[in-house]
DNA sequence: TATAACATTAGACTACAGTCTGGTCAAAGG
DNA sequence: CCTTTGACCAGACTGTAGTCTAATGTTATA
């Protein structure tokens, strides 16, 4: 999910290097402990190359956060052939995202991302509706039509948007929680009910 | 809504004035656009004094925030004689929330508010479970369990967390979108789909 | 009233994200 | 081979949120 236009090989090595020594950095003392100065630093490169490759600090974790999608698209394919009806696959799936995103990003990361994306206008990835992720959940609605398993909903896109904004309000709440609950303990009730709900 | 501890009557009107003048400047160049600095020098104070009477920068938004689950508590009672059951109370409750959250203090401060809360151990207002707000959505919850209007739900607890989830999820939905899309025209098929799973 | 305790205020100072400028290097086209 | 284009990189610089210190006002209590 690295930027691939335009760079050269080097160039993408460097914009790796960053993101590794950073991430680290990040993991031993917290994002907001570990100032761009210092990533440079410790990565022996300098500001305009961290600027070059990355359009803020941020967006550092929001790379790593757009890769997920990847995943989720394996993770759909595993989980496929496990469930007969859409309906389970769609509930299946979605605790498995809430699930993916706490183990593989963690809540520090999700709060700096959702902290980011609601004020900039740079991050167009949750607004993007041909984002891997969408496009999963749309389809596995369109095959509850086909298949008869999912009922009592008014359209395939206005029953995606309810679960895309009830995905975000889940991880949401969990990065609001102080606490250590865990985010797919916490969104599985609002999932659940949904799925009742379509039944 | 005003901290009023430990405050001089003085205090409290520098406070007021501080925040009467940001909000102006807010509303009129936007909140990136007005510096701190700006803000002490328009309303002829300090850095001191603003610091004093604010914990940060994006604390004037919490302040008019917070002052909104007082209106809350008044659209609760005129709306409450409206509708016999609690299940339409809720509905309506829920609806009337996003519009007052649009209305009343626009997306521009949502937004500052929600990036705000998801990093700053600051603001625990969202997580307090005694806010008016919460106190009331609990409470039609349980006028629904005992005029048999809700039903399919596994505690009033549960169902209440579901709720603000998906207020927080349509209201962060709404956030992201660069559109003028309405609030409570975005977020009222998630609340409709929910209040009809507990009919 | 005197004084201690604390709220208030001013403004210099710090830390840090992000910008800008100027230079180097690699590759592509003539 | 030369030149042009643009990616890459270094580090000085800027703007701003938030801190610190020291002075001043206010209030409660001895």
């Amino acid at each position: 999910m690295v930027n691939l236009e335009n760079k050269t090989a080097k160039g993408i090595q460097t914009q790796l290097h960053i993101m590794e020594v950073a991430i680290g950095l990040f993991k031993k003392h917290g994002y907001d402990n570990v100032s761009v100065d210092r990533i440079v630093k410790e990565s022996k490169t300098s500001k305009g190359s961290f600027y070059q490759h990355f359009p803020s600090k941020s967006s550092i974790f929001m790379n790593r956060f757009m890769e997920l999608d990847e995943r989720y698209i394996k993770i759909y394919e595993e989980l496929k052939p496990q469930y007969p009806t859409a309906i389970e696959r769609l509930e299946a799936f979605c605790y498995e995202v809430l699930h993916c995103i706490e183990e593989d990003m963690g809540k520090e990361l999700m709060r700096v991302i959702y902290s980011a994306a609601i004020i900039s206008n740079e991050h167009t990835f949750f607004t993007n509706e041909d984002r891997k992720l969408y496009i999963i959940l749309r389809e596995i609605i369109e095959d509850g039509i086909k298949d008869n398993s999912i009922k009592n909903i008014e359209s395939t896109y206005i029953f995606y948007k309810i679960l895309v904004q009830s995905i975000l309000g889940a991880i949401y709440f969990w990065g609001l929680q102080l606490d250590n609950n865990k985010l797919e303990y916490l969104g599985r009730p609002l999932i659940k009910q949904l799925i009742m709900s379509i039944r």
